[in-house]
DNA sequence: TGACTCTATGTAAACGTTTACATGAAATGT
DNA sequence: ACATTTCATGTAAACGTTTACATAGAGTCA
């Protein structure tokens, strides 16, 4: 691979006139600018970031971690990241912690002697790793999805309680009035206030003896579905409509209702959390509570450059609204 | 952010004394490793990977370049290919091109500047970019999915005529005469492989005049499919299956059937092709051809760091088998 | 004309590591 | 007792950029 100084030598220049036309910076007379952008091609030079950044003390790196790039709801959270820093000039180091706060935290450590210029985190766990490492330093960090108390970072988060509430008044709308909230509400705090959304509602319309429906928290989200769909249903009478607090909780609940001769929504109406793709794929479609990954992400690369740009931007916390998105899963309840 | 010179007056010791601990070589006392060790953690210093890649010439980066992230296919793929490098202790720079060439040219020359140490790459469009940045440089690379011609370097594709045969031959065996195939044979090689394959089956029964149902190229997999399914339906007898190019597609055809209150297998048999986790989802779950995501993945993985490591290993062509998934979305033909 | 300001280029010192080489002290072999 | 080898540490030169500073010719202004 060439370097300046070839391309300095090819050219008959000196080092700085090189670096002077590459960053298109201070004086340099058309006859030499020509000379060295021809050296360049000559030699197919590009420039090393590596010793850029090293100088400059800058990476124009940002570091994802986040905890599934195998769930679409995390892959459409990156997507959406990726596009807005690709616009700005910075690269993307993408870390999948795999749900495991080991991992996190060699990944968290990976990112700071990689010297990133900003950190976006989708928490795993309790996130003591984003605790210890970013703790002290002065790192740009957004927190986004999943809240984390006591640290100095932006935030970008949805109102999950708001969401829970429209979902169930959705279904208590459609006249269901027996309902069940399927979800683990251990698995992050987004979970508890879906659930306390959710139970707003159920009291608006007088409904109190009911308690969300908690299988196991490590079971995978679509076997956490059919799990308790199927423990539900041996109930008699079972529940007219379920509310999953996931679109693949929910996907889950469709596949147990299938394979007990449950027509959704005809005999069972169903409702999902999230709209990932997979929602609208469904047959029938899913009606979930849309939360706006797009803007997340956007938003969250938004917040991180901000802090990189601005080394005194106070850390921001916004909280994006969820939006019922009625599709063919649920029905007025024919009883 | 603290350095190693700063580690080594805290610690009273030389520069060097500090980068052998750091790296665990050469030869160096309990007593002082014992105080860098201290020095490290008083100053909570992390060594930046910049210098280190600068000076070594290596940067234990590697670049993967994909068309779409959001498409849950090309996600899985990142995947299985982020846990091999995690391993490995090799970073992901992810580059997403949206299918766009020009994009994937800037991305390119952004790997290249960055001094990737390998690049994995799912080329987009002809990939002209490839062509012209990898083209001389011996930096290793791995074509992964989709081929192209004339470049020095690994591949690890998949057997999509046997998959297009495999296919066609499930249909077929279970009685099916009147089938069609969707897909769009201009949007890459693959796809023209697996209609061949599929028409090799289609001989053997001898059916000759099945022509693939192309609908313009352009349009998104799952908008292709719904098209042309509603085109297909409308012909009188209609088909009595469908063999789907890509999951998504069949997806689509599974919708425009509903839509015509068409029952999935009762009256439609649809196979798809990917095996992407949407099709376990889908109610009927689809019958696909799988394609071994994670090992192709983990394949590609493999290759490229062997070619990092050995720098003279000759390029590998590697093509993995599908395997024929039956689901619930097809069934012996009834007539 | 002398004092400035532009314009244009070059020199050299960083940035934070790794590592070849140098230097000694201690252990080992004869 | 002396020559080797092994152990332990340090010095300084890279790696490929950016950039502060120096230099100097050419305009501009009084």
């Amino acid at each position: 691979m060439s370097t300046m100084r070839e391309v300095a030598e090819h050219a008959e220049v000196s080092l700085a006139t090189v670096s002077r036309v590459i960053n298109n910076v201070g004086y340099v007379s058309p006859d030499l600018r020509e000379r060295v952008e021809a050296a360049m091609r000559a030699l197919s030079y590009q420039p090393s970031a590596l010793a850029r950044s090293l100088r400059r003390q800058e990476s124009r790196a940002i570091g994802l971690l986040i905890p599934q790039l195998d769930q679409p709801f995390f892959a459409a959270l990156a997507f959406a990241i990726e596009g807005i820093l690709f616009e700005n000039d910075y690269r993307m180091l993408l870390c999948s912690a795999q749900e495991d706060e080991a991992r996190e935290r060699a990944y968290a450590e990976i990112l700071i002697r990689q010297r990133v210029d900003g950190v976006i985190a989708v928490p795993t766990g309790q996130g003591r790793a984003l605790q210890d490492l970013m703790g002290n330093r002065k790192l740009p960090l957004v927190l986004l999805d999943r809240d984390l108390p006591d640290l100095y970072a932006s935030r970008v988060l949805v109102n999950n309680d708001q969401g829970g509430y429209d979902g169930m008044m959705h279904l208590l709308k459609l006249g269901h009035r027996h309902v069940r909230v399927i979800g683990a509400p251990t698995y992050s705090i987004a979970m508890q206030q879906r659930i306390a959304g959710a139970r707003r509602a159920l009291r608006e319309f007088g409904i109190h003896d009911h308690d969300p429906i908690i299988v196991s928290g490590t079971l995978p989200q679509y076997e956490m579905g059919m799990a308790a769909a199927n423990h539900l249903f041996d109930e008699s009478p079972h529940p007219t409509a379920i509310f999953a607090l996931t679109d693949v909780t929910a996907v889950g609940v469709m596949h147990a209702a299938a394979q007990r001769g449950l027509s959704v929504p005809a005999a069972l109406s169903v409702i999902g959390f999230d709209d990932i793709p997979l929602a609208g794929f469904m047959i029938p479609s899913l009606t979930t509570v849309a939360q706006p990954i797009r803007a997340m992400g956007q938003e969250a690369a938004r917040l991180v450059l901000e802090q990189i740009e601005y080394p005194d931007f106070e850390p921001e916390h916004v909280v994006l609204p969820t939006h019922l998105v009625v599709r063919d899963s649920t029905r007025v309840y024919p009883g």
